[in-house]
DNA sequence: CGGATCTCAGCGAAACTGACATAT
DNA sequence: CATATGTCAGTTCCGCTGAGATCC
């Protein structure tokens, strides 16, 4: 047993796991995800607090910011976030009202509503990100070879909720 | 360029991410840490909600199925699922009320308050356990040897979590 | 007409804060 | 006294549902 088995309550949950039930290590790698997750959360977004940003809004401001024409429909947003489209109308109106973000009808479609970031909204995306990127997103635990495996084995997780859809 | 790398948004992002500021591989795996966690709690909690349980409450009560008494103090609780008070408080008050859970007065010490798991309530771990490993925890895109591999990476940043305090 | 697109109101879940009662 | 434990009220955020307006 590894040192640190009994300082670890996930650890402890994944033996006792496996006296009663199988799938042991599907039920710790889906809880470390979510402990993961929790975890890089509270600190991106307390790096992000003194913006008055949010992850989300955070994300939603970064999409626009890459974008090549620096707008994007908001339905596309929510695909592409995988996020419910209320989420991104929230959002969006959060930022409009920070200066971030403009709303403008789209030239064709008079259903669709275009996202347009603002050029306050460029400079707060580009302070922000260099933020987040000296906390090392909450990762510095991780080395840098960890990180793209990371990656790679979640982008299955990824692309297989994508086909599926989100259920 | 991989065939799916347009379809992936995050992929996406990544490569302009890169062209804009460093630590891209951090961005990256933090991104997929919060979209996976999205995936998997949304099939989790799907499963779930024949028994009226959220994710929340179902780990609650596998902590007290899998004690040695069947029963915690709420602070012990709180600490090993690394969660705020509050939420174990919210959680009991409903396990409560469905019965599957009942609040004792510690002996020696009045002020701490013990969970302890009732019959029914064992019973419900057991058949949602079951029900959530027959879903594969919503991993099933992953091979066995990824789900060890994920967990062994995100328990590093568990670990760092627990030492530094959530923050 | 059926479907797409967005908005709105409201709900449930989860995390947090601040305040409080009680007990050590 | 300070500290620990749990509860309560209220806030924010997120995700979703159901409804509706508008338009393709």
């Amino acid at each position: 047993m590894r040192p640190d088995d009994q300082s670890d309550p996930l650890v402890a949950v994944h033996h006792e796991w496996r006296l009663r039930w199988s799938g042991a290590d599907g039920m710790t790698a889906a809880m470390s995800v979510s402990r993961a997750d929790q975890l890089i959360q509270a600190r991106l977004n307390a790096a992000l607090r003194q913006f008055d940003l949010t992850m989300g809004r955070y994300e939603t401001l970064l999409l626009l910011a890459i974008s090549e024409s620096g707008q994007l429909p908001l339905g596309r947003m929510s695909e592409q976030m995988m996020v419910h489209p209320t989420s991104i109308t929230n959002n969006i109106d959060r930022l409009e009202a920070q200066g971030y973000v403009r709303r403008i009808p789209h030239e064709s479609d008079r259903r669709t509503t275009l996202a347009e970031i603002t050029s306050s909204g460029r400079e707060i995306v580009d302070i922000a990100s260099h933020e987040l990127q000296k906390i090392d997103f909450g990762l510095d635990a991780l080395t840098p070879k960890e990180r793209v495996q990371l990656s790679r084995i979640l982008r299955k997780v990824r692309r297989d909720g994508a086909e599926v859809g989100i259920e």
